[in-house]
DNA sequence: AAAAAACGTGTGATTTTGACACAATAAAAA
DNA sequence: TTTTTATTGTGTCAAAATCACACGTTTTTT
């Protein structure tokens, strides 16, 4: 048996949400289009999946490609396969997520492809089911966040427990408490104090942290609520 | 443009995990292969995606197929696609994760694909990478289990928390208190007591409930913790 | 009628959580 | 130089949730 020759063959695109944090607010790198189909309007960044390529590694290299950076954190999210979700011809999308440090990227490779960082509060509407994919990832970030140890992939390495919370304050587009949020993160034991401070604080200035990285391997899938759970849920 | 025409084309086929429970155990539906490729060897239940089919839609349709039920609870899971997963040719394989009520399956279209309920711990090797694809899906089970409400799609409509507690003691391969369960499951208050008795059981005749679907609807996506934490986690 | 098995509910100590207060630090303003 | 202001680190306490465990009840079996 050479082949299963009487099967249909598709199309397969990757496409990726690639979410970033400024200090202030949630981001995501979005394509201004000058290229057909849907020229001039706002896509996630994709690409076709290569005869030769795992899915993984294509989704790296249109990330690398967008970035410039490689060691990124990913995971595949959903594929979607709507018979009509894209007008030229029947492609299925497998959508990566993905967090970066903002700060790290190279601005000429996303300026190349006619990308922006933007607020995920005034994003734009997306081309084909681009608004979806975008739904269900932010959706999954705050199921992750909620749960896992995740949050750091948005940060520089060594950050403060206060930059910390104002992540989680823009992921949930929520003011938390600092002394019950700090508690709860360091309780996880997941966090080094390095010693230095925040250089840049404006007044006093905040301890910098690293991530312990040997128990953030082994811990990540255990289950912690980092969220609170505000009384009168009924 | 008509077409992306200088791009590959891939084979796409739908794979499911069928989860069962029987009172005692946890089983899966697998297939003894009578048809190539690893013809006489186990694998889960696929079939490739038609041109014009959305992939849910396609994994009914298997689903259905298999097992005579129209009205199942599935999940995507997630997409395979290393290159040289199938030797016969590229495949990418989209993953599906459904629970069904084991005793409602249709018994005559099980035994005409030869596919047999197998206890989750007496699983044979499986063919290609479906034994990695059993493995996330038990992972995923256990992860959906502990945060929402999500084991009545294995149960009949009707059930006692002893029951109940089974089945998540053979989720997780561990044993509950009795007390603690049943305190935990009500407090959810997604569960009506009918006023009607098992009256299957041995001694003690247990009350059984039912889903209160309304609120079930409104708070699978709330957050629960319905494993206990044990002491001494660090 | 008594024993055995399984169900339903209750109790108390411990831990975790959420709400909130105060002292310490560092820059900027006076 | 002193005061003001903004922000960080740590602490307290009441309320809620959790875990470990005990007892009485119901039904079948002996």
């Amino acid at each position: 048996m050479k082949q299963y020759s009487h099967q249909s063959r598709f199309l397969v695109a990757t496409d990726c949400i690639i979410f970033g944090f400024d200090g202030e607010a949630l981001n995501m790198l979005l394509i201004k289009r000058n290229f057909q189909p849907e020229k001039g309007k706002w896509s996630l960044m994709g690409g076709f999946l290569q005869e030769d390529e795992d899915l993984e590694v294509g989704a790296k290299r249109i990330l690398n490609e967008l970035t410039g950076l490689d060691d990124v954190y990913i995971e595949q999210l959903k594929t979607f396969g709507r018979v009509d979700r894209d007008p030229v011809e029947r492609t299925l999308s497998v959508v990566f997520f993905a967090l970066i440090n903002q700060h790290q990227h190279d601005e000429g490779a996303v300026k190349a492809h006619h990308a922006h960082w933007i607020n995920l509060n005034r994003k734009p509407p997306l081309i084909f089911d681009h608004d979806e994919m975008t739904r269900l990832a932010l959706e999954h970030l705050r199921y992750q966040a909620a749960l896992h140890p995740i949050g750091f992939e948005l940060l520089p390495k060594k950050f403060t427990i206060p930059q910390l919370q104002k992540l989680y304050e823009a992921i949930y587009n929520m003011k938390l408490d600092r002394r019950n949020f700090s508690r709860k993160i360091l309780s996880t034991g997941l966090l080094i104090n390095t010693g230095e401070k925040d250089q840049y604080a404006a007044t006093k200035k905040a301890s910098l942290y690293q991530l312990d990285e040997e128990r953030y391997k082994d811990k990540f899938n255990s289950f912690w609520h980092f969220m609170p759970h505000p009384a009168g849920q009924d």
